[in-house]
DNA sequence: AAATGTGAAGTTGTTCACAGCT
DNA sequence: AGCTGTGAACAACTTCACATTT
């Protein structure tokens, strides 16, 4: 699918699956930066990220030319562009809706802080008493959702409940100005073109691994 | 990409989006079968997994025809076809390695068991007390894991350990006989082409969705 | 009449090979 | 000499249009 960015931004339409290796990209850069190099080629970056070089170097072009030839991406100036492109370079606000097993577990993953995401606050339908001193974040009730969302400008969203209530949770965090939902309930939700669901859907993963793997 | 069988297998090569999609469809199929609905057409089938039903027919050809013209596909029949290419008509035995948030939490996520897997035993390199009701599989010292994964002739492993530990604890479950690897670690693994790895990076599809999303 | 199965056309994404800088 | 940037070839995947079957 080719990435339709809205008419405010100046962006050139970047394939999905180029975008998806550009984080790749950029979590081996920072790799390489903590062991002080400061310059890499093509080949070097795509073998670490598990990728050949042409493609790498045509995924960088597609959003500018930083190379120098002869020698090779400066690692520092690339980072840069690339968590530019990405927006990672600023935090974030994440909101979390259902926290059961897994909303919980995300909550405390440190994944996300790592990479420049904070989740600012998690939603439920039944308020627990929160006996996990991990989590750090205030869980509130369904009610206060759009009120907070709106309030805080947030854009982004983890959804973690049942897969009936997926659609209906979707349609106030649309509605509240989310654009961008990463949806762990295995249900096909319904939203507006600008709006963009990433599906993680962890038994079709496994699934998925079982064909691989034979009878 | 092609999907690459071994030798041993007689499957005709599926491509991988196929196969997952395979997946969406089984849970819908599921879905109408529980409403008592006993056939279904290209089209409504197409509509509720959310793609296209010239995709829909292509997707099932690949691997046989089941419809009847003028009539549309069987669901019950199509049901066992697809879980049985996918290997989900019969349960499915898994382990977890690193049991951390993110391991506790698949520990006890229902969505695997629901669709025909069993994480059966878990390690980690420290066995803490498990105070966390949920959890019901034993925890095991990591000494143990290439042993019980050949005793009990396990295929399927979900690694969720730290991205410095990833690849040789993927060594040992490979030497120990295990061809399909759910990876959560962020790290790219190295392993024989006989062996699958499914790499699952929640940091990067938020990452992912940060970039839609916009500045 | 209705809906599948499929060759062919179209689209997107990947790899190659090499021209062009530094 | 070495490595990037890229047009062109290639491969994979999707969509279309329609012949075919019930």
């Amino acid at each position: 699918m080719p990435v339709k960015k809205n008419v405010k931004s100046q962006k050139v339409d970047i394939p999905r699956k180029t975008v998806y290796r550009l984080s790749i990209y950029l979590r081996c850069l920072q790799r390489l930066l903590e062991n002080g190099i400061k310059t890499v080629s093509s080949e070097a970056l795509a073998v670490a990220a598990g990728v050949k070089s042409p493609q790498l170097r045509k995924d960088l072009t597609y959003f500018g030319q930083f190379g120098t030839r002869g020698l090779g991406y400066d690692v520092d100036q690339l980072i840069q562009m690339i968590s530019n492109l990405l927006g990672t370079n600023h935090l974030q606000p994440v909101v979390l809706i259902g926290v059961g097993n897994l909303g919980r577990a995300l909550l405390s993953y440190r994944g996300f802080a790592k990479e420049g995401f904070g989740i600012i606050a998690a939603f439920d339908v039944v308020v627990k008493k929160q006996n996990d001193k991990r989590v750090k974040q205030d869980v509130y009730p369904m009610e206060k959702l759009k009120e907070f969302v709106s309030q805080n400008m947030v854009r982004m969203a983890i959804l973690c409940v049942p897969p009936e209530e997926a659609q209906e949770v979707v349609n106030d965090l649309v509605e509240a100005g989310v654009t961008g939902v990463m949806n762990f309930a295995p249900t096909v939700l319904q939203v507006p073109d600008e709006v963009t669901v990433n599906n993680v859907n962890l038994a079709i993963e496994l699934e998925n691994l079982s064909y691989f793997v034979g009878h």
